[in-house]
DNA sequence: TGTACATCAGTGAACGCGCGTTCACTGATGTAC
DNA sequence: TGTACATCAGTGAACGCGCGTTCACTGATGTAC
C-alpha cells in the first residue's frame, strides 16, 4: 500500500463523480476520456489504469449519477413527512433551477435518447437506477394516500422526464418555464389528490 | 437546365429524407455525411453541394421529420370523427410499433436529449414542429370536448415522450410494454375524460 | 444536322483534428535486510 | 539508521481511425451557331 492506502480508490471516485457530472451535462456520447482525466489534474494514459474501457466508465458514471438522485430524493423525504416531502420533489424536479442545473440532475431525461446507443452495462445501469427510483417515489405517494401508487409513479416520471427535456430544448425562457408550470400542474393533481 | 430540369431538387430532397431517417434513428450526432450521401448512391464530396454545412444539414432533416409527423397526424384526422382520431393517435403513439420503429417515428422523443448540443437552426426547426403539432393535438382535443385543450396537449405531448423514451431504454420487451400501457391509460384519462 | 462550348452534378484525393487505446517508461513511496 | 529493491500510480509519445470540410477535376447533358 503505497501512497496511502486509499490513494486509488480516492482518484477512481473522483474520476466515477466527474464523469457522473459530464453524463449528465451533455449525454454519455460527448464525454472524451481526455477531458475527463484533464478535470481530475490527470493525463489521458492513466485512465486505462481505473477502468477497463470508455464503456465501462460510462456504465459506472450512470450508476454514480442515479446514487446521486436517489440520494437528494432520500435527503428529502427525511426532512419532512411523506406528503409535503412528495409536493417539494415534484416542485424540485419540474423547477426551472433542474432545467438549467444539468449536471447535477436527474439521469432519466438526459439519458432516454441515447437508448438504441447504449451498451450493454450502461443500460443495466440506467434500467436499475430508474426502477428503485420509480419504487422510492411509489412507496412515497403510498405513504401520502396515493392508491395504484406503483401504477401512477411510472406515468408521472415519464411525464416528468418528457417535460423537462421538452423545456430544456425551448430557447425562450418564458415559453419554457410555461411547459413546466403546467406538466407541474398536471402532475400534482394526479400525485396528490384531495 | 441539364439532366432534366428537376434533378438537383430531387436528389437534394431525397438527401433530406434519408437524414430525417437517421436523425430519428439514432440521433443527430451519429449521423454521418459519408453514410448519408453512400446511402443516396453517391459519394461524400458531393455533400457541400446541396448543403452548406453539416448542420445545416440537420436542421433541414428535423424540419422535415416533423412535417412527416404531423402529415401522419393529419391522415388520422382525415380518416375519421375527432373523437375517435384522437385515440388512434394517443394508441398508435405509445405502442410497441411506434417504440421499435424509431426512424419513422415522432421527432420529439430522440432529440430532447440532445437540446444543449443543438446549434441554433436544428432548435428552431426542433420548437417550430413541436408547436404546430402541440397545437394540431390540441385543436383535435378541443373538437373532441375536451376543455383546456392547450394546456393538456403539452401535458400530454410530455408524459408521451417521456414514455416513449423510458419504453425505448428498457431491454425487457415485458417491462416496456407496460410502461407503455400504463402512460396510454393515464393519457387517455385525461385526454378523453368521460 | 453537326460541332464547340458552357454548365451542372457530381467525384475522389487530401487536409487537419480529436478520438479511444496501447505501451515503454518514471519517479515517488513503501518494504526487506 | 541506511541501502537495495519492489510496487504503485501514474506520464506522454505513438497508433490507426473516422470525421467535417475543401478543392481541382470530370464527364454527361444542354445550348448556340
Amino acid at each position: 500500500m503505497r501512497y496511502g492506502s486509499e490513494r486509488r480508490e480516492t482518484t477512481h471516485s473522483d474520476l466515477v463523480e466527474t464523469a457522473a457530472a459530464m453524463v449528465r451535462r451533455d449525454g454519455p456520447d460527448k464525454l472524451s476520456i481526455s477531458e475527463l482525466m484533464k478535470s481530475a489534474g490527470l493525463t489521458h494514459g492513466g485512465f486505462y489504469y481505473h477502468f477497463a474501457s470508455r464503456e465501462d466508465m460510462v456504465a459506472r458514471a450512470i450508476e454514480r449519477a442515479f446514487v446521486d438522485t436517489q440520494a437528494r430524493l432520500e435527503a428529502i423525504c427525511a426532512a419532512q413527512p411523506a406528503k409535503a416531502a412528495l409536493r417539494t420533489y415534484l416542485e424540485q424536479y419540474l423547477s426551472p433551477g433542474h432545467r438549467d442545473e444539468r449536471s447535477t440532475g436527474c439521469p432519466i431525461p438526459i439519458l432516454t435518447s441515447y437508448a438504441p446507443l447504449l451498451g450493454a452495462e450502461s443500460r443495466q445501469a440506467f434500467e436499475h437506477g430508474a426502477a428503485r427510483l420509480t419504487s422510492r417515489l411509489a412507496a412515497l405517494m403510498s405513504e401520502a394516500g396515493v392508491t395504484d401508487a406503483g401504477t401512477m409513479a411510472m406515468s408521472i416520471f415519464s411525464e416528468m422526464s418528457g417535460a423537462l427535456g421538452i423545456s430544456r430544448v425551448i430557447a425562450d425562457r418564458a415559453r419554457s418555464d410555461e411547459v413546466l408550470r403546467l406538466s407541474l400542474g398536471a402532475v400534482l393533481l394526479r400525485a396528490m389528490p384531495a
